[in-house]
RNA sequence: GGGCGAUUAGCUCAGUUGGCUAGAGCGCCACGCUUACAACGUGGAUGUCGGGGGUUCGAGUCCCUCAUCGCCCACCA
């Protein structure tokens, strides 16, 4: 079938396109990257996105950049793989199943159990997986799907069975008792990372505790305040400071310094906090004072409602400025007492169950839920007297990020990571330029986190995710733990197993306080490398029981550059691909997993992950708040595409990501009836249905859950923002069309540089320049530049300029041979220039290009590439093109056919009325001007009756004067007198102020003397023109008549 | 409380080491369906560059300060 250019429509058809040319792709073997030695190699890992749901438009962003690079290096000849998967997302996807779980089947995850709750994880995990997958593609990445990898799979957990083993036997893994952040509804610690703090309205406590046995002189009570009142029945003890004389001194003099350096409005309230403190030293310091003798004389308490005495102890964490001066303390439940505790030797008393119940030591308030309790316990102390005043506070809450749910601070046992080297090593990759962070005001925040070398908690209380592979036997005795050990050192010396040992001692060293507790003296932990290994049932039959904790997801995640490669073993992908490139994600996790991919990096492989990372912007909506599903103001990137084209996505996506700015999305629904866009706003977007105010019918949204709603026709979710990027590719798309249109009759052969005209040589000139821009843009990850680069050389120069006056020419049989062969060779250049942001329409545009004009090329034709994705990038190692000579030529020309098509629009000359018109200005302007004034009749209607120093004004004349020329229209009977008075008198203002600003700047001796001389001149140069510019101006006033 | 970023046209944003007569897209106004494209073409209007001070011959750009917004970190029992 012969093909013919006029079946081209004049829509680009994305949705039959983006599969076809997708799979075509694939087929070809494209994406598939292998070492290979004649090659450079160029190598991405993706961020795996969670398989706990479907992607949104931050992960189109996400990988949009990644592909925009991935595609540009491909072109230039490198071997280039970008590695795909997902991460398992260990408490986040439990979550989201659980929650179903509860929802659907009302059951909890024990009533499954272990097994089958991962059973369903598993399923729940193919199902997102696949659809993840499938957007990637939609979106159109190029990834190596042949290594798809998922932090859960073999490949990925014989790396962290290896890393576990590796830091536990190097003793920089070990368990210990924390204070976590546990999460009673999920039954899990989470970290710090993953609470959030919200401000609540609550009480605020202020209960008495009786002092056992008040002397004469000394209070009856202490009194504590507390945001928890429940918490009271695990307080082991209350700390006043230890010289609050000194502590409410040091207070004063803070406050006096910054009210000394306070300006007038901050002054009256600091000094309100003064007089305040004041008084408050007044009437408290004796009360206080007198408690801290009473402490150090180890005077005790009676806890109410317990009926335990505790003491009262002295502590600098009492603040005497801040409440009544006396700090209740809960170690087991609260991080700070926590501190206290440890130094003070303060028993821990842990009333809290797994699942936020209180346990046996909450003594009659067992069961209870701490919301119950809290109510008993307040009911009971207040039937006591012992309340002495409830407040209303605003106070900051840590809730969990995974459930919503409250977190409460517990003592468990938990297994860490030491950070000390581990951090250090990720520091001193950074500092000393091994690893470049763009931009680079990221680098403090990465250094910051890392300093601090925190230990890592990484066990997580969860089912889904890497299972700890440690086995742990507690044991009684010193003889008991010496044989243990001996045997343990010899047994596994012996086998030649890889395994290694650690010992826990008891924190209770106190022997008679521990068997009392019921303690073990200390447990043994046995770590085994190799799953499936036999030792792992020796040790089961020998009474060690595996750790039921899994590990914290970001501990896979931090392996993944080296373990999608295949590490620990040393393979050909390893050695060629890693280190890889550059890792692109966002902000908010470069402490949470770009750090710690670095130190993993290091330690495990010995070499850093990537060389460079990139942190893009964050999507916003509207309203600049972050997108996310669970607001309901999120988008998925499939509507945009089904609507605007996967193109016209990322085209918009890398327009909006520029360097210091978040992206703002604002947010439309679209009506499935009638295409009506409804702004979405905080009110509507978390509707089931929405009733269109133009076509009056409803129609569901992502919230849809009754059936009456989810039947309804759904809204796409969309935004705006995209409109002009999909006109964009129209815009490529139909003058592609014109193009080949025209190239029916084409026959390939070279292209005599002589004869080129002024717009050849000025469209290579532009080519060049634009692709040196464009890569050098992308290289620094300037996306937002390279687009706008790409979109005006494309829509203004080659579409606006280049092929209007290309028309001329392949209409003239003469000229069209030469014509052709160079627009088919610049289409060519900038379907390449453009692929990497629009591989779809550019690579559809290459194939029907390829059908007429399969060889061409400047100056000789070659072969064109069968597929544009493996087309080569637009070098400048030829003979340079960039011609800063003949870009000025052109830009005359411009200007003067902009004045011409002014005064055409200004004067209401009908539009098939051709004018005529005359150019004043110096001969040598007028001689580059020369070859180009053939285009005015085509693209500005008029013709050029001459062009130099002598051209006459006619008596009805309507100039437009530019620097360096002057444009003369004839318009006797056309012209409004009144209209171009004004505007001449307008423009005359102007000039005459501009003419002022510069006379005044030259004039001063100053400027003269300290700027730059070639500052200097060129504002001399620019008066020049302004002050010729004025002069006509001024005498085409005057020749208006009266 | 500490840190980072932002504030430029009605909206969303550019604006390199100070040299600016401050730009783009959308929107708006006027004229045009001219056989690539009305998702288009041509032209036009629109800004005390958040406020105030300072440095400089010269500030949208550098410094100080205030205001507002956003994010991160640490936290008041």
């Amino acid at each position: 079938m012969t093909k013919t250019a006029h079946d081209i429509p004049n829509r680009f058809d994305f949705s039959a396109a983006q599969p076809r040319l997708y799979q075509m792709w694939e087929e070809g073997g494209f994406f598939h990257a292998e070492p290979d030695r004649l090659k450079k190699p160029f190598s991405i890992v993706i961020p795996p996105p969670n398989v706990t749901g479907a992607l949104h438009l931050g992960h189109a962003l996400n990988n949009t950049l990644q592909d925009i690079l991935v595609r540009m290096k491909r072109m230039q000849g490198y071997e280039t793989l970008w590695m795909p998967g997902t991460d398992h997302a260990g408490i986040a996807t439990q979550a989201r199943v659980e929650r179903r779980l509860r929802q659907e089947e009302n059951k909890s995850r024990h009533d499954l159990g272990r097994e089958l709750l991962v059973e369903r994880i598993w399923q729940w995990k193919e199902q997102y997986e696949r659809r993840i997958l499938d957007q990637l593609k939609r979106l159109g990445c190029s990834c190596d799907w042949e290594r798809t990898r998922f932090t859960l799979d073999e490949m990925c957990a014989r790396a962290v069975r290896h890393t576990f083993f590796d830091l536990f036997r190097n003793d920089r893994i070990y368990r210990g008792k924390r204070l976590v952040n546990w999460d009673t509804f999920l039954q899990t610690a989470v970290s710090d990372d993953e609470v959030f703090n919200e401000t609540v309205t609550g009480g605020f406590w202020h209960l008495r505790y009786p002092v056992l046995n008040p002397r004469k002189g000394e209070p009856e009570f202490v009194i504590v305040a507390t945001t928890r009142p429940e918490t009271m029945l695990a307080d082991t003890a209350v700390a006043v400071h230890p010289d609050p004389a000194a502590a409410l001194d040091r207070a004063r003099r803070e406050l006096e310094e910054s009210v000394a350096g306070a300006n007038q409005s901050e002054r009256a309230a600091l000094q309100a906090n003064l007089d305040a403190l004041s008084e408050r030293t007044r009437s408290h310091l004796p009360i206080l004072e007198r408690l801290t003798a009473m402490a150090r004389d180890a005077r005790r308490l009676r806890l109410p409602l317990m009926d335990r005495e505790i003491p009262l102890i002295v502590d600098p964490w009492a603040k005497p400025e801040l409440g009544s001066g006396c700090v209740k303390i809960t170690p087991a439940h609260d991080p700070n007492d926590h501190e206290v505790g440890l130094r003070a030797g303060l028993p821990m008393i842990n009333i809290l169950n797994p699942d936020g119940t209180l346990n046996g030591d909450a003594g009659n308030y067992e069961g209870l839920t701490i919301r119950e309790a809290r109510k008993r316990v307040v009911e009971d102390l207040e039937a006591l007297g012992l309340v002495e005043k409830i407040e209303q506070r605003q106070i900051e809450l840590p809730f969990s990020d995974r459930s919503k749910t409250p977190i409460e601070p517990l003592l468990a046992d938990q297994w860490f990571v030491r950070m000390e080297q581990l951090a250090q090593s990720a520091m001193d990759a950074v500092t000393d330029g091994r690893i470049a962070i763009f931009p680079n005001r990221y680098t403090s925040g990465y250094l910051d986190w890392l300093g601090e070398k925190r230990d890592w908690p990484v066990s997580r209380q969860l089912w889904w995710g890497h299972q700890i592979p440690v086995w742990s036997r507690a044991v009684h005795s010193e003889s008991e733990l010496r044989e243990l050990s001996a045997e343990l050192s010899d047994g596994l010396n012996i086998n030649g197993t890889s395994a290694a040992f650690q010992v826990e001692h008891c924190s209770e060293t106190d022997d008679a306080r521990r068997q009392q507790a019921g303690l073990p003296l200390a447990t043994v932990h046995v770590c085994v490398e190799q799953a499936g290994d036999p030792l792992e049932g020796i040790l089961e039959r020998s009474g060690f029981i595996r750790v039921d904790d899994v590990l914290d997801t970001w501990f896979s995640s931090a392996l993944w550059p080296h373990s999608t490669m295949g590490w620990p073993d040393k393979t050909a992908e390893l050695e060629y691909f890693y280190p890889t490139s550059v890792l692109v994600t966002s902000r908010d996790i470069i402490t949470l997993w770009v750090a710690r991919m670095v130190l993993m990096g290091l330690n495990n492989v010995g070499k850093i992950p990537f060389h460079e990372v990139y942190i893009h912007p964050k999507i916003l909506d509207g309203e600049g708040e972050t997108m996310s599903k669970s607001k309901g103001n999120g988008i998925d990137p499939l509507d945009v595409i089904d609507k605007f084209g996967a193109d016209a996505l990322r085209f918009g996506m890398a327009r909006l990501t520029t360097e210091t700015q978040d992206v703002r999305v604002p947010v439309q629904f679209e009506c499935p009836h009638c295409e009506a866009t409804i702004d979405q706003t905080r009110k509507n977007r978390e509707l089931p249905r929405i009733e269109c105010p133009r076509c009056g019918q409803p129609f569901g949204t992502q919230w849809a859950e009754q059936q009456s709603d989810a039947d309804l026709a759904r809204g796409l979710v969309l935004s705006e923002r995209f409109e002009t990027a999909r006109n964009f590719v129209n815009k490529l798309w139909n003058a592609s069309r014109f193009a080949i249109l025209h190239l029916d009759d084409y026959s390939p052969g070279s292209i005599d540089p002589d004869e080129l005209a002024i717009e050849d040589q000025w469209m290579l000139s532009r080519l060049e320049t634009t692709a040196v821009a464009v890569t050098t843009l992308l290289d620094k990850y300037l996306f937002s530049e390279a687009t706008r680069e790409l979109y005006d050389f494309a829509w203004r120069d080659f579409c606006g300029f280049y092929v209007e006056m290309l028309k001329d020419r392949l209409a003239d049989p003469v000229r069209r041979t030469l014509a052709q062969r160079m627009l088919a060779h610049c289409l060519d250049q900038l379907l390449r220039l453009l692929h990497p942001v629009l591989p779809f329409v550019t690579e559809e545009i290459w194939q029907r290009l390829g059908d007429f004009a399969p060889r061409r090329g400047f100056p000789e034709p070659m072969d064109a590439a069968g597929c544009l994705i493996v087309a080569a990038w637009p070098r400048a190692d030829g003979e340079p093109r960039h011609d800063p000579a003949i870009e000025e030529q052109f830009r005359l020309f411009q200007n003067a056919l902009g004045a011409v098509r002014e005064i055409r629009s200004r004067q209401n000359v009908p539009p098939r009325q051709q004018i005529r018109f005359a150019i004043r200005t110096d001969s040598q302007t007028a001689r580059l001007l020369e070859p180009l004034l053939g285009y005015f009749p085509s693209m500005a209607g008029a013709e050029c009756t001459g062009a130099g120093e002598s051209i006459r004004t006619p008596a009805m004349n309507a100039p437009v004067v530019l620097a360096g020329m002057e444009i003369i229209v004839d318009l006797e009977g056309l012209i409004d007198v009144a209209a171009e008075r004004s505007r001449l008198e307008k423009e005359r203002d102007k000039l005459l102020g501009s003419v002022r600003g510069k006379n005044s700047k030259l004039s001063n001796d100053r400027f003269v003397a300290n700027a730059p001389a070639e500052i200097v001149a060129r504002e001399r140069e620019a008066l020049q023109s302004l002050t010729r510019q004025l002069a006509s101006v001024e005498s085409a006033l005057q020749a208006l008549p009266e």
